[in-house]
DNA sequence: GTCTATAGCTGGATAGAC
DNA sequence: GTCTATCCAGCTATAGAC
């Protein structure tokens, strides 16, 4: 993929454009078409169907963003930080219009099956990246012992995008929702610093909760 | 709205059946009819145009849920039992497909501005649902201390949507996020018991993150 | 590789008979 | 209130000239 012709590149940048403007219902090898500029009927010379010109540009358009913030991911050493990272991504995308994009893919995946596997990878590229940041910062903290570090990124994962959709329909709510999570992280940081007492009391709380086994 | 002639409750029903099958992206004046079992032209000529029909179907039905889980809202006293019918209520209406059609509304108000305000007032039936039992049984907690009750109600409404569909783009995830939010929800209930020593302590570093000012 | 043209289909919406 | 019939727009996808 290192080397495309300009055309495919203009359709994988069109078709991402596309959805950003009319959302998931709108797109067509017509919008798309007019969007990167070029005729619609290569569409289906370079990719066949509108889908497969979807699930590449999916493909594409998430790992260019993933690759972006890859070094910032690397540098987090703690969950503020983290924290901090996730309202800048969020704040940045959302001005690029790439998390209107998941959240369209997302929302198109629950109707047309095609749209499955390329959303799930594109979303798996950001929880993996999350995952990674959470195991490193965790290590040793009572929180990694309470929750399972896979399952934590992907609920961040799905919160972000469950924010992002919110804020279509009620940008107040939406922001109010932000604010809350942000302080409620608090708790959070607490709980990072705890003592061994304090530990002990925790851990013995968990031991009344049953641990749930995590998927691979 | 007390009384309603047939066909149009039939459309009411039609119309979410038909979402909750071919999503927001397929359903059409024709589906929609199909699954009510009535003639197309009917849309036209009781509720104006498809869209209509979705704000008021939306509307219905959102208000039948939230009535029908009133109750169980009012008898719930502790943050454990409103984690409890959260999960009760996400498996229950996940089996009745209505979080899928709440889901997909929200996805297609990204789309289509018609759709936002039927959206958002249904979302605002849950929230403030949410936000009254929050604001009943957190009364006196540390934690109505750290976060703004209505953002919270806010957030748990926007990653339940965000879970959901997160769910139908990779179900394992989506299981695994749910598991890490319920034991993460060990640390809420211990901050609830807080003795005072410790409530200083978290009013303290409370001090040092800003208090944000919620939206009305 | 790129274009025009077009087949074949589905959808929103309306007119007018009953 | 309900039905049939129909118009027109927009869609996917292909055939075939260049």
């Amino acid at each position: 993929m290192r080397f495309m012709i300009a055309t495919k590149q203009k359709l994988l940048d069109g078709a991402i454009a596309a959805i950003r403007e009319h959302g998931v219902a709108g797109v067509s090898a017509r919008t798309i078409a007019a969007t990167a500029g070029v005729n619609q009927a290569l569409v289906f010379y370079h990719y066949g169907s509108v889908h497969e010109l979807l699930a590449a540009a999916c493909r594409a358009a998430t790992q260019t963003r993933v690759d972006a913030y890859r070094e910032r991911f690397a540098a987090v050493t703690s969950l503020r930080e983290l924290l901090d990272l996730g309202r800048a991504l969020h704040e940045e995308e959302r001005e690029l219009g790439n998390v209107k994009v998941l959240a369209q893919l997302l929302a198109g995946a629950q109707v047309d099956e095609k749209l499955v596997a390329p959303t799930a990878s594109a979303l798996a590229l950001w929880t993996a990246e999350i995952e990674s940041v959470l195991s490193r910062i965790l290590a040793g903290s009572p929180i990694a012992e309470i929750a399972q570090v896979r399952g934590l990124a992907h609920a961040v994962a799905a919160s972000f995008v469950g924010l992002e959709l919110y804020e279509g329909a009620d940008p107040a709510g939406a922001r109010n929702a932000f604010s809350a999570l942000e302080q409620l992280a608090v708790l959070l940081e607490v709980a990072e610093d705890l003592g061994p007492v304090a530990r002990r009391a925790l851990r013995s709380r968990l031991a009344k909760a049953r641990r749930p086994r995590v998927s691979p």
